[in-house]
DNA sequence: ACACCTTTGAAGGCA
DNA sequence: TGCCTTCAAAGGTGT
């Protein structure tokens, strides 16, 4: 993580999670060992994302990589691109922000002021700005985030736009500290969600703006308080998705001795919802923003019956079991793959035109490990940087407290699924073909000069500690199935989940990628090297493919 | 309307 | 310690 401030004190325990990834010359074996193939991507990756890159500086061409590279709209997104090249040039100069290791964090996107609406208001996808972002001392939900949760707005049209309220200190929680906005904002005035326009002339209290008005990118319930933009908001924007809704109705905070320093404090006073921190006259804070991970069971369940205004849940009194039932459903915090595919979803989908989440997950699983380690890295980093923070912000929570909200777990698939499986196995059989589903798996990000930040902040990227753990995934078949566990097909039926890690994709086929440390996640891991090779095989058939498979796979029989 | 699918990673519980 | 389970996102699909 870039060490804004150079302290190591901001850092949120940045050391106290290595990434630890595999030596590097095995990475770098691979990438050679691929290099023939990712040439051919080249192509593919150029046309995806070099658009707007080759305005970058080199130096700061690692920034502008990360970006909107998901944006499937050409047009728009070109624009964005040429937006973002424009600020970059002029921030970079002065050296505003200095450790973009991450391109997403040290960049605010802010509406353009030359051409920033469109005709009816909103904020034109491509009249952004991407700055640089300082430590923000307020996160500014806009109207934006206040989004109205039915705006049909496709999440790649979404206006969103965080802006930032520049501090004048860097927080080590800088990144994930983004605003959300589709209105102009500059650090001197109020934020937009607190002026008058905005405001509810019936409650007193800001209210959802007219859906035109709304960034499609918050999909908050009409009462919903406000949103903040993800940490990485810069590819969010091509999401259209929120990395966390807010409750319609607010929330409490579930832990209110929080302990904050002075950063923290802007921090979460900028996040929470008045239910959360010190509940202003009104009912809205003055940045209104209530942590994103916080959802209310009710808006997650129910998005359409809280469309109550959050004073109005503040200013009646609710029954204890409604306000139990009310209790915040506080997400997990995302991990790198997650974030990972948020960033990638859109891009994925335009170039298969795949809809299907399940497809599209497998894509980006294999892109995810034909990810280089600086590119992974960032995206622990980022991972991490959102534990810390949603660590700091409940830390009584645990991952525990989510069990059994989901309306129901899904049954589990063992590997002895029993013949009533029939229908879901039928299902999935089209995403085992892996050397079906590796033609679609172009992964355009692969390629470490196209997205990997040349100075990468993780210590263990600079200094991988692994011992050469050496490609063992070069050896890897083919066959890698994307799940060693029960889920897989009977063709590679693997001992245990855990134990599937003792398989052809065994343990030692831990991705070429970092893996961070002590996880057992890698029993998912599937090598790496096996989407490294077939990027060669990257094609526009995917989608075909991919589809195609899922066609016949509604036909197969055993 | 809602669960499932799919992916990886994180975390907690259990043996 | 290792294994297992659950959840995080997301959107089409199936019931």
């Amino acid at each position: 993580m870039p060490q804004l401030n150079g302290g190591g004190g901001d850092d949120l325990g940045a050391n106290d999670e290595m990434i630890p990834f595999k030596d590097e010359g095995e990475q770098e074996e691979k990438i050679s060992e691929n290099v023939s193939a990712e040439r051919d991507l080249d192509d593919v990756k150029s046309s995806l994302v070099n658009e707007s890159e080759n305005n970058s500086s080199s130096s700061d061409s690692e920034q502008a990589e990360r970006r909107p590279q998901t944006r499937p709209d050409s047009e728009s997104y070109e624009k964005t691109r040429e937006y973002f090249s424009e600020a970059l040039r002029r921030q970079q100069d002065g050296g505003f922000f200095k450790s973009p290791h991450y391109p997403g964090y040290p960049f605010l996107m802010i509406p353009d002021l030359t051409n920033p609406y469109l005709s009816n208001g909103s904020l034109s996808p491509g009249a952004r700005t991407y700055l640089h972002m300082k430590w923000p001392l307020l996160d500014v939900p806009s109207s934006a985030g206040i989004k109205d949760s039915r705006s049909p707005t496709p999440g790649h049209l979404s206006n969103k736009v965080p802006v930032v309220q520049h501090g004048h200190h860097v927080h080590p929680l800088t990144p994930l500290i983004t605003y959300s906005n589709n209105e102009h904002f500059s650090p001197g005035t109020p934020p937009s969600h607190l002026s008058p326009e905005i405001l509810d002339p019936k409650t007193g209290i800001p209210r959802t703006p007219h859906p035109s008005e709304l960034s499609p990118y918050y999909p908050l319930s009409p009462g919903a308080v406000g949103s903040i933009a993800h940490p990485l908001s810069w590819f969010m924007q091509h999401q259209g998705q929120p990395m966390y809704s807010i409750p319609p109705g607010g929330f409490r905070h579930p832990y209110p001795a929080l302990a904050m320093n002075a950063s923290m404090s802007s921090l979460v006073s900028s996040r929470f919802s008045p239910h959360m921190v010190t509940p202003p006259p009104h009912s809205l804070h003055q940045t209104g923003i209530p942590h994103p991970a916080i959802v209310s069971p009710a808006i997650k369940q129910e998005p359409s019956g809280d469309n109550i205004s959050p004073s109005m849940h503040a200013k009646s009194p609710v029954p204890a079991k409604k306000e139990e039932d009310k209790k915040p459903h506080i997400k997990k915090p995302l991990n790198a793959f997650m974030l990972y595919m948020k960033e990638m979803r859109a891009k994925v989908v335009a170039e298969c035109t795949l809809k299907e989440s399940a497809a599209i997950n497998q894509i980006l699983g294999r892109r995810w490990h034909s990810l280089s380690r600086e590119e992974q890295a960032k995206y622990y980093e980022l991972a991490r940087k959102e534990r810390q923070l949603h660590s700091q912000l409940y830390p009584g929570w645990s991952a525990r407290d989510n069990y059994g909200k989901r309306k129901k777990r899904k049954r589990e698939n063992k590997p002895d699924s029993k013949p009533e499986d029939f229908s879901i196995r039928s299902k999935k059989q089209c995403v085992q073909y892996l050397p079906s589903e590796k033609m679609c798996d172009s992964p355009a990000s692969s390629h470490g000069s196209m997205l990997d930040s040349p100075a990468t902040p993780s210590a263990a990227l600079a200094s991988p500690a692994a011992p050469a753990a050496t490609h063992s995934e070069q050896a890897q078949p083919l066959s890698l199935t994307t799940k060693p566990e029960g889920r897989m097909h009977h063709h590679f039926s693997l001992p245990g989940k855990a134990s599937g890690s003792t398989s052809s994709s065994s343990s030692s086929s831990q991705p070429a990628v970092s893996i961070p440390s002590g996880t057992s996640g890698s029993s998912h891991k599937v090598s790496g090297a096996t989407s490294a090779y077939f990027e060669s095989f990257c094609s526009l058939s995917e989608k075909l493919q991919v589809m195609s498979c899922q066609k016949q796979t509604a036909n197969l029989s055993f």
